[in-house]
DNA sequence: TTACTTGCAAACGTTTTGCACGATT
DNA sequence: AATCGTGCAAAACGTTTGCAAGTAA
């Protein structure tokens, strides 16, 4: 059940001088190992199944060290942006499904002459840009 | 110090049924003047210049509805994402200042060839993008 | 043994709701 | 006159913080 970045996050979080507990692997195994976006408190139900004493305190502790350490990023939707997935190799954009969450990631490397065009007829500096697309995946195309 | 917007949305809102007050009118003119994003606090604390008896309850009211007539538009950020702004017209994009907030609009139609490009190399069906800027106005370039 | 980590409880800030009064139509 | 809108107070909600006990190193 657990996932190939679940080791790793663990590692990465030894790495940074945190220590290994039941609590934040249940949580990293859970995050790890959904393709969805959680909220914390999504999380919080999903990792008592694997450390049943988790407070809900400790899930919010450990998605910030994992945000800090870039592992995973947090998901702004229309239904809020309290979510959090893990975050892709690279300079990636995520799309969701609206109908079972599912997340994919993209490269948007084509937008650069977009942000260049935008630049000057603005007249700002452009630093970052965030792209997110929403539609369905494969599998909620053929149940609709 | 009232924008043209501001007369729009009370006529907006008045043609929906609603019922011009001088509560929404403080809250309609502060938010359709401002070019930046606001949240409630920030619109309630400037709308009561011109109101001095707001209600910090009526403006999360009065945000609620504009927003329904699709007037404003909800901003997400890193900050976080309850402050609004004006929606711009027709299909348009967000790019604010990291600095001063401002912002300003642009169209993004350059993307359908990417959202094609996604569309066959995830199998999603894309429906909806966002897509929003980050950067340095002209003004606050020339002040770093 | 030491310092970090934990869960509980309480605090906190934001947003929503109940309600009686007031204002618009 | 009837209905809608308002502000106040309280409640609800998500998130953060203080703290003593427990645990990894």
């Amino acid at each position: 059940m657990d996932s190939p970045p679940a080791q790793q996050w663990l590692a990465a979080l030894h790495g940074n001088g945190y220590r290994l507990t039941g609590a934040r692997s249940a949580v990293v195994e859970t995050v790890a190992g959904t393709r969805r976006a959680l909220t914390p408190h999504d999380v919080y139900e999903a990792a008592r199944a694997r450390y049943p004493a988790l407070g809900l305190v400790t899930v919010y502790r450990t998605l910030e060290k994992l945000e800090q350490l870039g592992l995973i990023q947090r998901v702004h939707g229309q239904g809020g942006c309290q979510a959090f997935i893990s975050s892709g190799i690279g300079h990636q954009h995520l799309l969701l499904c609206q109908n079972c969450g599912r997340a994919a990631y993209f490269e948007g490397d084509d937008l650069d002459p977009l942000m260049a065009s935008i630049a000057g007829k603005t007249g700002y500096n452009v630093r970052e840009h965030w792209l997110q697309l929403f539609g369905l995946c494969s599998d909620c195309q053929q149940a609709n």
